[in-house]
RNA sequence: UCAGCAGACUGUCUUAUCGCCCAGAUUUCAUUUUUGGGAGGAAAGUCCGGACACCAUAGCACAGUAUAGCGGGUAACUCCCGUCAUUCGCAUAUGCGGAUAGGACCAGUGCAACAGAAAGAAUGUACAGGUUAUGCUGUAGUGAAACCAGGUAAACUCUAUACGGUGCAACGUCAUGUAAACCAGCGUCUGAGGGUUGUGCGCCCAAUGUUGGAGGGUAGGCGGAUGGAUGUUUUUGGUAACAAAAGCACUAGAUAAAUGAUAAGGAUCCACUUUGGUGGAGACAGAAUCCGGCUUACAGGUCUGUUUUUUUU
């Protein structure tokens, strides 16, 4: 199984990031929230995109936004494939951490999957 | 031997699996394979000082702000070192450790509790001297200080020294589409109005013609950007901070932002214990242009100094 997320798969530049939040749809499932966005046809060719997101109003110090990202793109790396096989067609994805302590990586890698089963469920 | 305080140093390690960022090598149509490197003592607060970059809206004068024994160090500093004075604590013959907004009040202005008649455009009371008498002189009394006297400048002020502003989202550069709104030089006219750091001077902008160049804003790429006031060892100079010379080393460069996750094991500490083990804990905190300081946070461990308690001599 295809664990990487390399460069390429990073949702980087500021404008995507601005569109996906405007335009875009969100599910909740706590402790997280998911922003999606079906690409438009002249970026079809990308790879799905992902972005990890932890607001620094619930966590004032640095390292414990790094902590929480780094497990959410952990948990993203073992539910990948649920998205990645979306009607073959690429997607903008935003996690956004909600909660308000530091989680475990197990919870979270849950929360992840079943957000990601949902948004199947809607695609189809 | 126990505890407290101060200072310095350190601030979990190994293996496996799955991954991330950078650089090199290899190979290919894409790419693959592989080697090496990858957070801190405070990376933090952004409180000082620089390097670097741009801007006459940048200059000059006044104003303003900062600093303040003396000597030295430094690129520079409100930092560091030495030393003097004052002062606090411990000792008390010498000493040890800490603190100090420690220049100037015979340049001027102001302020001053209590006591005292009076702290100054004042001259009381008592006594004595002197005088025709008053003015005058001395003594007493209050107080730190009573006349051509002092105290106070975290009072104005004066003196000396320094200080333009904005910050890498600076700035340079590449290139796609849009559009003629851009920039530079020269000529002509008006010099009204506007801009600036408080004020004045100065400076800049603004109209039009012409010549030349390509330019501007937005998003993006690249440079700036990590090899430097670098670290370390030795020698020399110096009380020291530090400097010089020689040798060795290369030590993060991300940009919605890498340095991680999982499992097992080993040290360390804590609790329980059937002495086999079992369970738990690891602080403060994450580079963002780069350096030198300061300040603040910090579990546990090591070392040094100092004080106290207990035991033995």
């Amino acid at each position: 199984m295809n664990q990487r997320y390399g460069k390429e798969e990073k949702l980087k530049q500021k404008k995507q990031i601005e569109t996906l939040f405007t335009d875009g749809n969100s599910l909740g499932q706590y402790p997280i929230r998911l922003f999606y966005l079906r690409v438009t046809s002249e970026n079809i060719h990308q790879p799905t995109r992902t972005g990890v997101s932890v607001s620094k109003r619930n966590f004032k110090n640095a390292v414990d936004r790094n902590k929480i990202k780094r497990l959410l793109r952990e948990a993203y790396k073992k539910n990948k494939y649920l998205v990645n096989d979306l009607n073959s067609h690429p997607y903008w994805l935003m996690i956004v951490y909600v909660g308000k302590e530091i989680p475990e990586l197990k919870p979270l890698d849950v929360a992840v999957m079943k957000a990601f089963k949902k948004l199947k469920k809607i695609k189809k």
